[in-house]
DNA sequence: AAGTGGTTCTTGATCGGTACAGTAGCCGAG
DNA sequence: CTCGGCTACTGTACCGATCAAGAACCACTT
């Protein structure tokens, strides 16, 4: 079957390597720890520690030899869980994904999000953990993991998860989420970015257009009746992004028509945004609630034989990196992702540090702006 | 002020801790613990102990006190650390990615990955703790962070960090990296699937040859002169491809002219692609080490007036999701990412079970298949 | 010689829990 | 009336580390 045999070139050394999990057989019997070495070299556990983690506590030729000993033992320092333990803290800052941690590793703005904060981590030495909403079989992360703060993303009001976080007392930040008073918050002024596309589009003299949303009850598919009131319940981001178009579009006199959009995919988009180019007389364009929606338009068009933007212009919302591999690129509102995850850190890391000072925390609120990026996909209305 | 007040009467004994407490009160609110509980009912630390995790140890009037009085005092149940300290695991695994951990969440390859890590690990309980590498700050997250188990995804030969997570006794799964017996290792048929990109092409009446690779030492830019050679220190994967591609190429008589991609980008290939493409006489094929860098090789052909596949065929490597977002939609090799984390994750979980009863651990080692797509960008040679 | 100050190491308590081996009270069987 | 067997709790010993004091020793003052 293996037409192609194994790999060539290798020819590795796998030495050190098999002795290393012959070791960790035993090991996992006979645990080394501070006392081991501590026993070994003849001196106290504490001295041990502090080899590890006061050199200046120590000769310097004590050290040498405990580290020497420590090394010949296969010790790799000091246990990080008891260390947390009595440390009172575990060195990790997790993040609350709530739907599924799988949007956390696809959108393009979460992961920019998420490269940010890594980012911003690293020097810090804090390490990221991925909290799902909901932990099955009766263990529940976000009340169940070892961790020193967590930033709340995406998440949907009603989350038990973030109910527990706020329970354990968890220094949190408020990422894309209602404000809160009592905790840090980090967004982006969406409701301004949805007036800049609506307006924009306005300008073009656009004055019959569809609206593209998601973020609401994957129940309600399809066209909204009464888009305002509908979308009462939903996310936070979304509400804001309709309430913008809205606003502009009614002021102007033009006429709306809102979908929402089941998931937020570009199929599910594409599917919505036939219905809403299908109609007659047709929107000559589409403000769509991210460019992964728009994206999902732009296909659409494409399948139904309607260029863009001489036919109908998309305008999309986020500027994700998507927006310019598409064609034709998408006129969208900018939003920097990467900032909004590096303020977030830093909000979280703040606030770590005022709750270990015990000094009353301030939670800041940062609003961050957006611009509308015009590229190829709007146009003036046709006719 | 304090809505909430102190706890209660609480009549309990605080002693020895009262001085620490003292403080505690001023910095963190003073802690409630199982023992905060157990004085407040008027039992033993461990019935509390055993009314969150042992329901059948005692009656289950007490257990509605205890728990009714920890829902009072705002107890939100045994303490993650202290319980991983005892219990000897800390209830997350981890994931090493060496290079940036930006990657991990920008590549669709690493993003496919990573969820179904996500998905695979989530009905398990455990979460998922990223690691990077190089923790600065003298603190270095694969010997300092608490994990039961580590994926080591995507990283080069000479880590440290890995070196790290072997030494501690890990158990480890090793993914895309060159088996090594000892270890549990999860990856695609690379060079399968290199040969029949190659042979896609070759079939095609191709004989001249571009190759566009990324993977090895981002100092070396530009045309290799002898690539099998300078692939040696390469990473895994890379060597994989690049030697499925020029065996098929070389024994088919076609002239292959490989460049290296400094960093693994569309923008980077497309400066590559742009030197190859301009040679003369020019090559009519490229074959790319992913869609990532295929997508640049379009772009180039694209800014250069070249038509796909008619003046250049160009093959991917991935099946990325971006293979159907670009114009045209990429022939590539398919490999299940998805299906790749998966196995990962359940090598892993399955080396945790192990370890944890103390068998010997059989280290499996999993090969995914890869399989030609044809789309769009690939057609018979010109001429 | 006692006092001062600085290293270098040790002791004992503690972090918040869980495992395991009791112990008491109670019930039916012999 | 006593004993095995339950049920419902309790006591003690860790898990592997760190912290805050304290002790021993050394060189130097005064």
């Amino acid at each position: 079957m293996p037409d192609a045999g194994p790999a060539p070139a290798s020819g590795g050394r796998y030495a050190g390597r098999s002795a290393a999990s012959a070791v960790a057989t035993i090991a996992s019997v006979a645990r080394v720890t501070l006392q081991t070495i501590a026993d070994e070299v003849g001196v106290s556990r504490m001295t041990v520690s502090n080899a590890f983690n006061r050199p200046d506590q120590l000769s310097a030729a004590m050290r040498a030899k405990i580290l020497a000993t420590a090394d010949r033992l296969g010790y790799t320092g000091p246990d990080p869980t008891a260390r947390a333990l009595v440390r009172g803290s575990s060195g990790a800052i997790g993040v609350l994904l709530t739907d599924d941690l799988a949007y956390g590793f696809r959108d393009g703005v979460a992961t920019d999000f998420l490269a940010a904060v890594a980012d911003e981590l690293g020097p810090t030495g804090l390490s990221l953990t991925l909290l799902s909403s909901e932990g099955r079989d009766g263990v529940v992360p976000a009340r169940d993991v070892a961790v020193d703060g967590v930033l709340v993303f995406s998440c949907s009001l009603d989350s038990t998860a973030r109910d527990w976080l706020v329970k354990r007392g968890l220094p949190l930040v408020l990422v894309d989420q209602e404000p809160d008073p009592g905790f840090a918050s980090v967004g982006i002024d969406d409701y301004h970015g949805a007036r800049l596309a609506a307006q924009h589009l306005v300008d073009l003299g656009h004055r019959h257009v569809g609206i593209l949303i998601s973020g609401g009850s994957p129940g309600t598919v399809g066209r909204l009746a009464d888009p305002r009131r509908e979308a009462e319940g939903w996310k936070y981001v979304s509400r804001q992004r309709l309430a913008g178009f809205l606003d502009v579009l009614e002021a102007a006199g033009a006429e709306a028509v809102a979908h929402h959009v089941a998931e937020h995919g570009d199929h599910a988009a594409a599917e919505q945004a036939r219905e809403i180019l299908g109609a007659n007389p047709r929107p000559t364009a589409l403000l769509c609630y991210s460019d992964v929606l728009a994206a999902g338009a732009l296909r659409a068009a494409e399948d139904m034989g309607l260029a863009v933007p001489d036919d109908v212009s998309v305008v999309g919302f986020d500027d994700n990196p998507l927006a310019t591999r598409v064609r034709p690129e998408l006129t969208t509102v900018r939003q920097d992702a990467y900032a909004k995850g590096t303020a977030a850190a830093r909000a979280l890391t703040e606030a770590l540090r005022t709750a270990q000072d015990g000094e009353p925390a301030e939670p800041v609120e940062v609003v961050l702006p957006t611009e509308l990026v015009v590229r190829e996909s709007s146009g003036p209305a046709p006719g």
